[in-house]
This record gives structure tokens, sequence and C-alpha cells, in this order.
RNA sequence: GGCCUUGUGGUCAAGCGGUUAAGACGGAGCCCUCUCAAGGCUCAAUCCCGGGUUCGAUUCCCGGCAGGGUCACCA
């Protein structure tokens, strides 16, 4: 058979370059020793969710540890699945979260010298190398209809056999000159198939950075390495980009471990040194009892946005997500407490072996802890860049009051305590819990777990001798006194050793107190509170707050 | 179902033939205390099962079992 005068007919375009030009084009990058070259590869789809930036953290943390690259590039071979905006999404998304690219799509870089990074754009190199393939005999045409390939796989699962285009069920792979191109003539359409030499019956190991070594068998399926549409598959396009990208460690999902072999013949054929691989076990959740990898389609509650809504402090989220990706790291950083997590020695074979369970009460406690190391005014820029964007317009009206806002943020963080406070766990819990602050936000439940009686007993004289002007040994001073006016227990210590003597403790009339003026029974520190609420509206409440 | 892969407390996990089997989150309790939060202290809770190998297996081997992934002209 001529293969040359096929290839010429299967893919006549004109703009191909000779196969070294392209080595000439995309060089060997020139980096210092041991730097990695990583990348992001996703397909524009939209939202992307914790197990990308997951992985992204990876390849970001890998690359820039080393000296090296990270840089995005973009699959969008698949037209049907495109978003618009995705790209700009990702981006933005990554970005929020401290994950930065060197170079790629959308980027805007000296570096920018192995693009295009769009795969679409680079449908010339793909089809370069597919001609090639099938000059030399290791590719060919295949007129297999949809209905006959299911035909096929229906038959050989009836039978429990592999499934899929090798060995007798390869139709096309035996086409006679004639019938190739009388099913051209008869303009049926066709994918280029990649004519396997490989033997299931051969097993190697395979070096997997994070996995270890592990077995896979040789592929022997012709799977298909150029669409009808003339574009390549993912497996294509993996192997010629990530050559002339220069990466020198893949890192994706194990979802990809199964397709191993077909990428091994692949560069195999194609004359191509293989980058190094590392495999990361995917973010799990528990769906109905049992654990399931985190799924774009079935978890849009874990989509990145998602995260940024509810007003998540990026660093803690990078923090959680480290912590997951290299176990030492928490060690690390107790014995390092003021270093940034950038100073941080992540290694790839660190990396855990199997998939982790997503734990959101874990991210809640880091994300609390690390929200407590900001400075008020640090919190207030945090908080306000929220409400700005996610914010009610009570909210925005309330942070207009940047002081207002700072003294309220100096109480709940327990600034000047000795031990800093760890309520605020995101943004959107943190407006919510300072409503009370606010009158048209101040939604009391008056909840006393004493008689009318008593309560509005406590509440007038209290406020018949509240001075704001009182430190807060003088105001709680004040507090006991109305405590023994009312049959409370004006000492702890004097409740504690005869209860029946008493109504209550100091303990109960501060909770009344706390009720009527902040609504609710739990909070910081109430003269504090009183002090920054001011006289008038403290004693508004307070009047208010009596039983009718 | 075939193939690949994983299996230490509820969760994330150290461990790499001999340990009282770290630590963190969560849980329980105590202390502190005007409540809450924070902090300090304490406690409960783990090596999937069965065979080997070995003086000795959580650790090595084999077999089960369980979980996960994958079997497209999607990535």
């Amino acid at each position: 058979m001529d293969l040359v005068k096929l290839a010429n007919t299967l893919i006549p375009d004109t703009d191909l370059l000779p196969l070294e030009r392209y080595e000439e084009i995309y060089p060997p990058r020139n980096l210092p020793r041991g730097a990695e070259v990583t990348r992001l590869a996703p397909s524009p789809t939209g939202f992307i969710h914790l197990g990308n930036l997951y992985s992204a953290l990876a390849d970001e943390r890998i690359a820039h540890t080393t000296g090296g690259i990270f840089y995005l590039r973009i699959e969008d071979t698949d037209e049907k699945r495109k978003v618009e905006g995705a790209v700009e999404s990702v981006i933005r998304s990554l970005k929020y979260f401290n994950v930065n690219f060197d170079e790629g799509a959308e980027i805007d870089s000296p570096l920018n010298n192995y693009g295009p990074y769009y795969q679409r754009q680079r449908a010339s190199i793909y089809r370069a190398f597919a001609k090639s393939l099938i000059e030399r005999g290791l590719a060919y045409p295949c007129f297999c209809t949809e209905d006959e390939l299911n035909a096929v796989r229906e038959e050989q699962t009836a039978q429990k056999l592999i499934t899929g285009y090798y060995g007798k069920y390869a139709k096309c792979r035996n086409l006679t000159e004639e019938q190739i191109y009388a099913n051209l003539g008869a303009g049926k359409p066709f994918v280029i198939r990649l004519k396997s030499q490989g033997d299931t019956s051969n097993k190697l190991t395979f070096h997997d950075r994070i996995k270890g070594d592990i077995t896979v068998t040789e592929n022997d399926q012709d799977v298909v390495i150029l669409k009808s549409d003339g574009i390549p598959t993912y497996h294509f396009a993996h192997a010629i980009d990530d050559h002339f990208m220069r990466t020198t460690l893949v890192i994706r999902g194990e979802e990809w471990l199964s397709s191993l072999p077909v990428h091994i013949e692949l560069f195999k054929v194609l004359g191509f040194p293989m980058p190094a691989y590392g495999h990361t076990c995917s973010l799990m959740k528990v769906d109905g009892g049992t654990k399931r990898k985190l799924s774009k389609r079935k978890d849009p509650e874990l989509s990145l946005d998602y995260y940024r809504k509810d007003g998540y402090y990026p660093v803690a989220v990078v923090k959680y997500l480290m912590t997951i990706l290299n176990s030492n790291f928490e060690e690390w950083e107790r014995k390092n407490p003021a270093a940034d997590y950038t100073q941080f020695k992540f290694t790839i074979e660190k990396m855990g072996k199997s998939g982790a369970l997503f734990d959101l009460d874990k991210l809640n406690d880091i994300s609390k802890t690390e929200l407590s190391k900001l400075s008020p005014e640090q919190m207030y820029d945090f908080l306000n860049s929220w409400v700005q964007e996610f914010g009610t317009q009570a909210d925005k009206d309330h942070f207009a009051d940047r002081a207002y806002i700072i003294a309220i943020l100096n109480l709940v963080m327990g600034i000047g305590g000795k031990k800093r406070r760890k309520d605020i766990e995101r943004a959107s819990q943190a407006v919510r819990m300072i409503d009370y602050f606010f009158d048209d936000t101040f939604s009391p439940q008056y909840a006393y777990r004493f008689d009318g009686q008593t309560v509005n007993s406590v509440l007038s004289q209290f406020a018949a001798i509240y001075d704001p002007a009182d430190d807060n040994s003088a105001w709680f001073a004040k507090v006991k006194e109305v405590a023994a006016k009312n049959g409370f227990a004006a000492e702890m210590s004097d409740y504690k050793a005869n209860p029946q003597n008493y109504k209550g403790s100091v303990a109960d009339v501060a909770e009344i107190l706390r009720i009527a003026v902040t609504g609710m029974p739990n909070s910081p520190d109430l003269c504090t509170i009183m002090g920054i609420l001011g006289a008038d509206r403290c004693s508004k409440r307070l009047a208010a707050a009596m039983i009718k």
C-alpha cells in the first residue's frame, strides 16, 4: 500500500511543517537542574472545584519550589463541552487562592513561547504527527460508525471479553487500499486510529512519583488519535503537548492511570521521551453512606466560587489543602508559626496514596485560626471586600462606618486580651454574628430563665445605675450590686457553697442583662459591648427588654 | 465482570520487623470564668480478616474481604 499517498489523501493540509521544525520551534527549556515544569490542563467546561484547586496547588508548589514553570493549557478539543468565560473563571478562582500561572492561556507573560495554549489552535501540530504515523504504517483510517462500535462492545460484554477496538475487532485495521479509497470515495466520515503494536501479555512496572511502582499492561487498543472532525483526542494531544511544552512532571487525577498504557505507546511511536507522572488520589465525599470522588456535576457545593461566596479566607482553604497534600505540613507549621506556607518544602513523594474525605470541621478550624491572626484592620478589609461583593445593603451600610466595625472587631477578636478569640470562621458568618450591634439588624430573642418581675427589676435597677464611663470592674461591681438586691448571689463562691439560699448567681444576672442588650444568652464581654453600643442605645434596649 | 489501585481511632494521618502505635480535627470531662469563645489539663477511640515467613509482625509474602478508579470519536 502506498502509505505516503494515503497520508496525503487523509491529511491534505498544506500548513504542516516538517516534524523536526517543531523541535526547533519548541526547544527544551533552559531551566536550572531539578526545576520542574508542571501544568494545569482543564477543559473549559465551567466552574472548577476543590479537587482542581487541590491538584493545581500541588502543581504550583512543585514548580515554584523547584524554580520551574507552572503553566495553563486549555484542553478544548471537545467543542460540545465548551462554556463561555470558563478560562477567565479558572484563572480568577485560582488567583483568589494565590495559585498563579507563569505562562499559558490568557496569561500575560513574556514566557509564552510554547503556545498556542489552546489545543484547538494547535491542530496543525497534531495533524502533522498523525500524518507521519500514517506514513509509517502506525495509524490508519477507521470508518466504523457509532452503531457498529456499540454493537461490537455489546457482543464483547456479552462474551465477557475486554471491550474495545483491538485484534480481530479492529475491523478497519486491515482494510485494503481499494476498500479505503472506496469508503473515502463514498464520502464516509473517518477517524484516525493508532495501529497498536502492543501485546497485553507484556507487563511492565512504571514508576509513579505519587503512587510508587505500579504494574501496567501493554496497550493493544487501536485508540482513536484524530476524531472525525480532525481534532485530536485527549491522549494524542497530551503526548504532543506535554512533549513540546516541555512538561517535566505531569500531575493529574488517578482516573488517568488506566489510560497510561495508551500514553506510553503514544510517546513511544512518536519518539518522545516521557515526562514523569504523579497521579493524585481524588478528594472524596460521603454520599449515601459510601465514599465517592468529588464530582463537578454532582457537587456544586464544592465549587471554588462556593467558598468565595461563603467568605472563606483563601489562605485557610489553601492550608487545609496543604495538610491533605503533604501530611507533614501541619507539623512544619507548628514549628514555624510565623512562616508563610510558601516556605514549606513541598514534596510530591509525600502525597498520600489514597483518597481523602473532605473534612469541613478541619477546614473550619484552620479557618478560625488563620483569621484570628489578622489585625482588626486586616479583618475589616477582608470582611468589607466580601460585604461589597456578597453582602446585603444593610451590611454595606454597616461597613461604611469603619471605626465602629473596627471597635467591634477588637472585641470579637479578643484584641488586648491574653489570647485571641476565635469566633470568626468565615465572612458570611462573621457579618451575621455582629448583627446585634446595629439597630436595623438587631433581632432579640428574649428567652429569660426567670420570671418577669425579677427580670424587670434587674433591668430597671441596672439601667438606673449604669454609667458608660465605668471600667470593667466598676461595671461588674454594679452587676453584683443588682444581683444582691434581687436575691442572687453576688459572689460565685457563695452561690456554689449554698445554692439553695439564692435565686441564682451573678452569672444569671449578667445573662439577663446580656439577653436584653444583645438578644442572645451568649456573647463576648458584655461591658465592652455596652461601651461600643453607647449609653443611649443601651438604655433603650434595657427598657425595650422589659416584660410587659 | 476484566484490569489497576488502596485498606492504622468518626475524619486526616505518622509509622517502614521489636514503639506505652505520634500528632491534628471532631467527641467527652475538668479547670478558668459574668455567659460564649479562647486557653490549660485529662479521657474514650485505630492497625480489615485468614493463613504463612520470623524468636517476634501494623510493618514482609499469599489468599480473602471491603473501598476507589477505569473500561468513548469526554477530558
